[in-house]
DNA sequence: CTGTTAGCGCGTTCAG
DNA sequence: CTGAACGCGCTAACAG
């Protein structure tokens, strides 16, 4: 950690340290030559300001510290981005830790950053209990992404998940979809369990009974969306759409569909959540409700940056946006409205046909 | 950055803090019964060490610069993530700055960790210089991924991007096909020159002429691997596979390739590079040359680890993997070595037709 | 074993 | 304008 130090370049210039901290800190007025002196020397030494000891003498470590829930996830490199972003050129820098290990009752990734004396925290989901958060927040700067921690609303960043579900899955209906599954993800999620109530909304409006059976879990993970694609199939229960959770368990169920036959959209209708990166240019280009990671990251910074100068903080409303690509068409004979049967037993039911239209056997 | 100091606690225990710090430290012997006065007073009053002051203290900081091309790289995050890991009860943290910005001469990003005085770096890849990396690693302990400094190669950490090239060109000659076009990365990149020297030399072992005009550059993404594939279409240039330098430009060739109607890999086959997180979920499945970003992140943090303890650093070495899955496929009418034409001018060339197999105007 | 005392590198009064 | 001196929170000799 050795390096040219303050008094050295003091030295260097002939001055005392507190005018070159000065200079360097455009504090206090400082004579024309001086500062020549002093800028000849940072740059003969090589000078570089130790943020340690700044941290130290002024308080504050510069450092922001960003709770994520995994540094890989597709999901949350958009944000991860546009916080880095946000907070280019402020002197804050980010400093992101893992919660990864949910069993562990000592928070430590919560520890890595307090012990650094973070300025501030941003928070990315995940499951720290609400109250603890809370006594954080009292004396730490804190902004919470995509969950609502009450007596913190104001500083809680969110999307509308729930209207995203109505969205995909109106846009669903609108192509004469009735029979509709739902990938749904872990109900410990509040996002998915938004985008679900969404879901249900919209069949609700359209006159649609939601039929508990078309609903199964998917793990927000590809392989949780092959599984529950399997399941949904080996239900034998009609459909013609499947609206996932997000874009991971959407592709895991075109996967399944796919190298079972179906066409998709033209045997069934698949949309996402999330648009990740790569969802424009799977096969077919995925439907799917964007989610604004990159803005939000930067609106969660900007929002600390405010927080840490005491402007009060602004955050915008995000919308959710539907995008539709080539995953999703009309429904299949669906100028025909094909009443709801009730959710019975599915017993008599066998496994869809392949290569025909999963909801033929309606009509 | 408020916090209990341990000035406070000593007050509280009525010892004084120098033994404080050393049961915090575990640094010298103390009583027991102070001990436990100590430990009380700790729970007490909630103190948690300040790590700022401990680095100014100590001489370090406990943090570790990662420069990274893109926090948000499919690539890239699963370097992150292992090297996240293999930081994990060590103390260390790791910082993460993307270097974005090429035309930055100032090297921003190597300045907000320096200034922070990181007890070491990890350079991915990247593009400052070589001298600049070499001067830095004099002072402070360095591991470069995925790329060679010269005068630094104890401490790169490498995996044989040229045998991949070769195995996945292998892999592709061994399933018949002798007209294998090549989607290039940018030849700044060190990877993808080695990956195309690969390609190269398995055509050549195979006594297969390269044919100059089916090595088409792709930019690493997926946009560019859709225009690469359209060029190479509009080339009518006939072949049957496509070896493309990461998994982002063949998701792009697939999804050009399906869209015109071509089968994968009844048609044409395709293999990628990386073994990104969904390449396994893509349809078709992409045949690719799995790079081990977990395992490479967590050996390079593992070797700065060594490198911070004056251990001799241990670099593994790393093997590029070839994972067939089904993209790829035996060429169409191999059956027939078909001698490979001379790369004359493709004036006489139509666009390949679709629904056929595009060799199949060779035989 | 334990307390006292210097620093670590820099910001910031407080007198000139 | 400028410099001397103290403090940020903690570690590390150095004496007891």
């Amino acid at each position: 950690m050795a390096g040219v130090t303050l008094e050295q370049v003091a030295l260097e210039a002939r001055v005392s340290t507190a005018t070159v901290s000065r200079i360097i800190n455009g504090t206090g007025k400082v004579s024309a030559r001086r500062k020549k002196q002093v800028m000849d020397a940072i740059e003969k030494l090589g000078y570089r300001p130790n943020l340690v000891a700044q941290s130290l003498a002024r308080g504050q470590s510069m450092n922001v510290g960003v709770l994520t829930q995994d540094i890989s996830s597709p999901y949350f490199s958009q944000m991860h981005k546009g916080i880095e972003q946000g907070f280019q050129g402020s002197g804050y820098h980010p400093i992101f830790v893992s919660e990864e290990w949910r069993d562990d009752q000592d928070h430590a990734a919560l520890e890595v950053l307090l012990s650094r004396r973070v300025d501030a925290l941003i928070v990315l989901g995940g499951y720290i209990e609400d109250d603890v958060l809370l006594k954080i927040s009292r004396n730490t700067p804190m902004v919470v992404v995509g969950r609502l921690v009450p007596g913190l609303e104001k500083q809680c960043l969110q999307v509308n998940n729930h209207h995203g579900g109505l969205l995909a899955t109106r846009h669903l209906l609108d192509l004469g979809h009735r029979h509709i599954a739902h990938i749904a993800g872990p109900d410990t999620h509040y996002d998915a369990v938004e985008r679900m109530a969404g879901y249900m909304q919209a069949l609700q409006e359209a006159g649609v009974p939601l039929n508990r059976q078309l609903v199964v879990e998917g793990q927000f993970s590809e392989e949780g969306g092959m599984r529950a694609t399997e399941k949904l199939l080996k239900l034998g229960m009609p459909f013609t759409a499947i609206f996932a959770c997000n874009d991971q368990s959407a592709l895991g169920a075109q996967l399944v569909l796919q190298k079972k036959g179906f066409r998709i959209p033209q045997d069934i209708s698949v949309v996402g959540y999330d648009d990740l990166s790569h969802s424009a240019f799977i096969y077919p280009p995925l439907t799917t409700v964007r989610q604004p990671g990159l803005k939000m990251g930067r609106a969660a910074a900007q929002c600390v940056l405010d927080l840490l100068s005491e402007k009060s903080p602004h955050l915008p409303a995000f919308h959710n946006e539907l995008v539709v690509r080539e995953s999703s068409g009309r429904a299949a004979g669906s100028e025909v409205i094909v009443p709801a049967e009730t959710a019975t037993l599915a017993v008599e039911a066998k496994p869809v046909q392949k290569r025909k239209r999963a909801s033929k056997k309606d009509s």
